[in-house]
DNA sequence: GTCTATAAATGGATAGAC
DNA sequence: GTCTATCCATTTATAGAC
């Protein structure tokens, strides 16, 4: 493997172990047994490295976001693209851990990633009209705008929140938690058929 | 007013508007016109400082969290309620916007923040069963439980969420939008009649 | 209580040899 | 591409005089 890539592996990995405002350059390239001289011929520096590990994310993320706009969801086909989002966000937690200060230090990762949030809530404001004009939900116009920030908060932050709440520091296993957490949002404005289906659903998926 | 009092004033100043991690216990003395050294006659370290705002702030939520619980809520009480939640975030902002972090290094701070959260929740329950009580909500416990958990979500991270949508730096209009925001979440629960009292208490909350 | 001076450590980054 | 050596700036923190 390149250089290069391993550098963007380690360093990965050492931010979503350890805070990546914890996780030098220096850590970096004594984790990886080369010289820090080395790493700054492959990145002009840490920012560099961040920007590159946020747009191999970015194409992660836009690719479930792709999905569902392409035609209309059925329930499971929901649990699938939240599933995908949550997996995207679990794998380069770190960004989203320390979020604030990422972006505001680095104007492009800022941009790009308001761009991600503006898109994941058209995207749900997108799927609640489907479901309205199948007939399977009830909701306003007002209702379903509130609603797509509500899905877009959840979904970024849930997995911060169940950090905090349950010390563990590891393991993935909130991320099925996260996606009945965001069909919740959705729940009480379906139909009431719906609704006993998607609760059917949740109860399989979370075993 | 004395100096240690000085220096917490200053600390949240400089932490809101720049980001606990950028500020070094230089710049707070530099700010102030005192000495690093006096400041460390004053706290130990930075993070005593932090960990002293953290209990005003603690002291001030806690206040704001122990109203609803005592007896029931109407509909306008529960803005209020909201509002000071959302104005204690607000003035102690630095500590969301870099919660991980500032949680990861500082032990006492991740214990109490997050017996907070957990009382956050259960203040929800408390209210959503009042209302369900009082006839005005239907919800299953297990839906309730999954809305207290929203609700503080919700509650927890909204001004980050807006922050990032909105480049605007300062400006606390942003709270009538999460009262708002979480009373979306509660709103398809209640009965119409309640329904339609909420939706026009937002129109002249908000403008 | 407050200041000056300074130690000790760390992190970001570069120059130049190989 | 990679390493060694090193520089510079910053930060935390303390000792000791006033």
């Amino acid at each position: 493997m390149k250089t290069r890539e391993r550098i963007l592996l380690t360093s990965l990995k050492l931010f979503n172990e350890n805070g990546e405002p914890n996780v030098s350059t220096n850590h970096i390239a004594d984790e990886m047994d080369i010289s820090p001289g080395n790493l700054y011929y492959h990145f002009r520096n840490k920012d560099d490295i961040i920007l590159s590990l946020f747009m191999q994310f970015e194409k992660q993320i836009s690719d479930a976001l792709e999905a569902p706009t392409a035609r209309a969801l059925n329930m499971e086909d929901m649990w699938l693209y939240l599933h995908l989002v949550f997996e995207s966000i679990w794998q380069y937690r770190f960004l989203y851990r320390d979020l604030d200060n990422i972006l505001m230090r680095n104007r492009k990762v800022r941009l790009r990633f308001k761009r991600i949030l503006e898109r994941k809530i058209r995207t749900a404001v997108a799927i609640c009209n489907g479901l309205v004009d199948a007939g399977i939900m009830h909701a306003t116009t007002e209702e379903t705008e509130a609603l797509a920030n509500n899905i877009a908060v959840v979904a970024t932050y849930w997995l911060n929140y169940q950090r905090i709440r349950t010390d563990k520091q590891e393991e993935n296993g909130d991320i099925g938690r996260g996606v009945y957490q965001v069909m919740t949002l959705v729940s009480p404005f379906l139909v009431e058929e719906m609704r006993h289906l998607l609760y059917r659903l949740s109860h399989d998926y979370l075993e």
